[in-house]
DNA sequence: CGTATATTTAGATGGATAGCTAAATATACG
DNA sequence: CGTATATTTAGCTATCCATCTAAATATACG
């Protein structure tokens, strides 16, 4: 019980949910291309990412200086987000971050990241 | 995408999922029995049936001075909630919930309620 | 080795929320 | 009608959590 806890926890916030619907869209991600998509602070994404890899949703792997993430829920879970994608399939959210993320696949990640360092991601 | 988050939302806390869990197992409960099994004051048991109900999870029906409360899923949920089953059957947790339930249940409610007069149900 | 850079960790802050007590509401019953 | 009582609402407090900035870590490359 405690352990759905966990994952319903993980998935009760916006962010991480578009998160998990970029990676059932986007076989891997980097960081910085989640940053780029949801427009908050690497650190956040980062803590984002830690949640979800704690509670069994995804994995991590590294290649250079850059962590790729992608999704890997165990057997149980595999159903839990199945339902995910069939109960909001439709989000106008989530139509408009498919199609950031193309652009943002598109781009590549050597000048997403020459582009990130150039501007502030967050209004002050 | 904002329906399915207050559904998660709703069930990211323990003694909602007790909730839910004690409603699968006898069909309809009234506020004062769920009060007994959580042991939290009425007033926080009926905010958690709020949040509960809100989310489309459950329904009541008054009766009395009772109001009872049942699951009552839309389609697309109870697939969320068999989920919830299947992950958490063999917690501790719920199973003593369910002993304790069957004695609840047992009792009566006007007798439960005349128990529930005489003694305070929180530790200060 | 030293600099640049992608990500994480630490620490602070504001907003959400679970819990309580006390008061309000609604219903039963004499 | 008035009292008793089951539930809800209001108001408060403590805790949790999402986010930020700044510092730390780890990796690439000259």
């Amino acid at each position: 019980m405690v352990q759905a806890l966990e994952i319903l926890k993980a998935l009760s916030d916006l962010n991480r949910l578009r998160i998990v619907a970029a990676l059932r869209r986007h076989d891997e991600l980097c960081a910085c291309q989640i940053t780029e998509l949801l427009q908050v602070t690497g650190a956040t994404v980062s803590r984002h990412l830690s949640v979800l890899q704690h509670a069994g949703l995804l994995e991590s792997r590294k290649e250079g200086r850059w962590i790729h993430y992608r999704l890997e829920p165990t057997a149980g879970t595999k159903a839990l987000l199945r339902w995910l994608e069939a109960s909001y399939a439709e989000s106008e959210q989530l139509q408009a971050d498919f199609q950031a993320l193309g652009k943002i696949v598109g781009i590549g990640r050597e000048e997403l990241c020459r582009q990130q360092r150039g501007e502030e991601c967050c209004p002050k």
